[in-house]
DNA sequence: ACCTGAACACCGTTCAAGT
DNA sequence: ACCTGAACACCGTTCAAGT
């Protein structure tokens, strides 16, 4: 597809401007401990790999973030990651946390419908930050103390607004589940292209779909994506106040 | 991490044990037409070759889909696919779509409940019988026509039903939303282990979700499934009826 | 203490050649 | 008409070696 003959590791490194230690927030490097330094002096640590990891599957996709392609864009070598992280899988690990460490707690809600807004919010706004980075990541079990607060905090105004405790984790995984499946498919084109009511039209048949192919085409908004979200909290409520 | 040092393909294609003819249904050989053959006999073709891939798939994971692999499975070399399917990228379109056509048209129902619990019944069956090939293909924008039956059978449920236009539609995402964002999570191990508690424990915060950590560490079930549908076909009604 | 060179066993894909 | 051999430009990862 894309027959550029040559891409050279250089540009990128250029291009993408990974602002090596600037995206490093104070005491990334050394642990809070003052402890002494000796030898030569870390050019890698974590965050740094991380961000440029996100930095180059945001640029060039899923694909890209290839162990060597991150190193040139790193200025060092393929293998000297091996020092920072266990291998491919644990760098996708690491990338999956800095991600959700992305999402600002908004603390817990006196009312659930503000709860559920946000907490699908922050989901959405992540994946929309990131839409490549979102994908690769957005199924990997999160068990990082950044990806428990935002459950945290809907299960707690859940709670707090009386629904029992099954019913609370039973209305999470129904939001949680709309949300991830909404945002994902807003990635990948909503499943349906300009071109599946032609498809319809040639197969001559699903009328239905043809009927329906304007508003089929439309892309999502962050107004369907509230509204549907109103309609899981309808079906929430009658469940509360039965 | 799976330190084995030789995995020779020789393996795999014995220990696979394709059917590599017998998974062929009369006619995917050939196109309908009786048209003659010449020259030498096909050994390939592109249901077998989809075939081979998803059973390599199910059985070995996403990233044993190699075009290496796929030949050996089929006692052929690799070069020899690309006769056949355009390169890996068309092999996944085609394992996509050849998984849709998986799903059992279920018709149209007169009672548009039934076709919300048909349609979210169809696409988890398929994620149950596939569950690592579903992870490759679900984001695959599905234009085939088996992909579009389960789609037209719950539109035309929903109009019928009285549900106007837009509120279809916007019905039809929230229901595939939901359904996808369910199984993949289910896939995903629910994105809940066992050990989040554990960690809620050690980080000392997150006082809810140890306290329902029983519940949330509850696999989803074919129940659990059917009640957040319902969930949100009570919300769907109102609006109905509203 | 941290980074590197060389090497190994893989990839997808091409092209000209075999039958 | 269909399949293959040899080759190219990549992968992730190891290990012993450099500074």
């Amino acid at each position: 597809m894309n027959g550029s003959t040559a891409h050279p590791a250089a540009r990128i490194s250029t291009a993408a401007g990974i602002p090596a230690s600037a995206n490093l927030r104070k005491g990334d490097v050394t642990p809070a401990t003052g402890r002494r330094r000796r030898g030569r002096p870390a050019k890698l640590s974590r965050p740094a790999i991380f961000a440029a990891a996100i930095a180059l599957i945001d640029r060039d996709g899923p694909s890209a973030l290839t162990m060597r392609a991150l190193a040139t864009v790193l200025g060092v070598e393929a293998m000297s990651l091996y020092r920072h992280v266990a291998g491919k899988d644990a760098l996708l690990d690491g990338v999956a946390e800095q991600l959700m460490s992305e999402i600002e707690p908004r603390g817990a809600s006196a009312d659930w419908t503000v709860a559920v807004h946000g907490f699908a919010s922050s989901v959405r706004g992540l994946a929309r930050n990131h839409p490549q980075a979102f994908t690769l990541v957005a199924l990997r079990a999160l068990d990082s103390a950044s990806a428990l607060q935002p459950v945290e905090d809907l299960l707690a105004s859940l709670r707090g607004a009386g629904f029992t405790r099954q019913r609370s984790v039973a209305a999470y995984r129904v939001i949680a589940a709309y949300t991830l499946g909404y945002v994902l498919s807003e990635i990948a084109g909503f499943t349906f292209s300009e071109d599946v009511a032609s498809l319809a039209r040639r197969a001559g048949r699903f009328p239905t779909i043809r009927a329906l192919s304007r508003q089929l085409a439309q892309a999502p908004t962050n107004t369907s994506f509230r509204a549907g979200l109103e309609t899981i909290i309808s079906g929430l409520r009658a469940e509360l106040e039965h």
